[in-house]
DNA sequence: AGCATATTGGACTAAGATGGTCCCATATGC
DNA sequence: GCATATGGGACCATCTTAGTCCAATATGCT
C-alpha cells in the first residue's frame, strides 16, 4: 500500500551517492557506476532532480551534478515530490458536485488529514537521514507521543 | 504522491454509507443508490470487502451487505490493506545482491522506517472517525515538534 | 578552430497497473 | 419455481510506469 515508484527509490539512491560526494561534481556516468543503476535511467533521474532543484548541473567537459543544498536541507517530501509530482493522496474522485449533494464528501477531508500527517511525516526526515546508516535517526514517532525523544525503546 | 487509488476512496465511501446504516443490510443496489458509484464498480468493491471481511454479506433476496464490527475497530489501515493489498511503501527496488554489496542499501531501510511511520498514521484513525464530520478527531500529531521542520511553507 | 565530453529536452516503446463492465453460478425468500 | 441477491471470476480500455534513445547545446582542452 501506499508505495513510492521505484524511479523514486534510484532517484533517492542517487541523491544519496551525491551526498556521500561532496565537493566535486560528479558525472552521470560515475552516479551510473557508483549506484548500479543503468546510465540512461540515471540520466533521466537526475536530469530531473536538476528541473526540481534539489541538484545543481555543471554543463560540458568535466561537468556533471552536486547537491544544491546540503543534505540536511532536504528533505524526504521534497524528494518525493520532485521524483512524482505533488500528487495528493486522493484527487478525490468525483471531481463534479456529486459530492457535494449528497453528503460534503467528509471521507475526502478525512484521507486529506491522513495525507497531511504523511507529509508531515516526510518533511521530517532529510536526505542526511537517509544517507548515513543511522541506526537511530529522528523519525517522527507517531505510535509512542508520550514519550518525546526520550529513548524510543524498538517496538519494531 | 502517495496516492490511494480511486477504488479504495470509493470503498471507503462505501463503507461510510454502510457505517451510517448499521441496523440492516444493505444491497449494493441501495449502496449505489446512496453513493451514487456505479452499480457494477460498488458490486466490486463490496465483494472485496467481504472477501477482507470488513463487511459481511447475506446471500439471496433480501440479502446484502453490512459492517461486520463498528466502524470504531476498523482502522483505515486495514481498508487500504483490503484495498490495495499489503504493498510496502518500496519493494526495494534491487532484489539481488547488488545492493548489499555496494552499502548496504540504508535508504531502502530508511524508506521501511518511513513506512512505519505512515502505517501508524493509518492506524490511528478508524471508519468512525472517517464517517462522523469530524472537526476534530484523533489524528497522530506529526506537525506539533516543530524543532526541525520550522522552516516548511505550508504547500497543501 | 576542432574535438571529446557532458548535460538538456524530448520522443518513443513495452510492460504493467488501474478502472470499470459484464457474465454465469449459487443462495435465499416468497 | 421465480425473482432477487451475492460470489467468483473473465475481460478490456486506458493510464501510468520504467526504461531507452536521439539530436541539440554547452564547456574544456589541445
Amino acid at each position: 500500500m501506499l508505495r513510492i515508484s521505484k524511479l523514486t527509490d534510484y532517484g533517492t539512491m542517487i541523491l544519496v551517492y551525491l551526498a556521500a560526494h561532496t565537493g566535486g561534481v560528479c558525472s552521470a556516468n560515475d552516479v551510473a557506476n557508483g549506484t548500479r543503476i543503468a546510465l540512461p535511467t540515471v540520466q533521466k533521474l537526475l536530469k530531473i532532480l536538476a528541473r526540481g532543484d534539489l541538484v545543481h548541473s555543471l554543463r560540458g567537459a568535466e561537468g556533471g551534478y552536486a547537491l544544491s543544498r546540503p543534505p540536511e536541507s532536504i528533505s524526504a517530501a521534497e524528494i518525493v515530490d520532485v521524483l512524482e509530482g505533488p500528487l495528493s493522496i486522493t484527487e478525490c474522485s468525483m471531481t463534479d458536485s456529486q459530492c457535494e449533494l449528497e453528503h460534503g464528501c467528509p471521507v475526502g477531508d478525512a484521507w486529506q488529514k491522513i495525507n497531511r500527517a504523511i507529509r508531515c511525516a516526510l518533511d521530517t526526515v532529510t536526505l542526511a537521514d537517509l544517507a548515513h546508516p543511522p541506526h537511530e535517526f529522528p523519525l517522527v514517532d507517531l505510535s509512542a507521543r508520550r514519550s518525546r525523544t526520550a529513548e524510543r525503546r524498538s517496538h519494531d
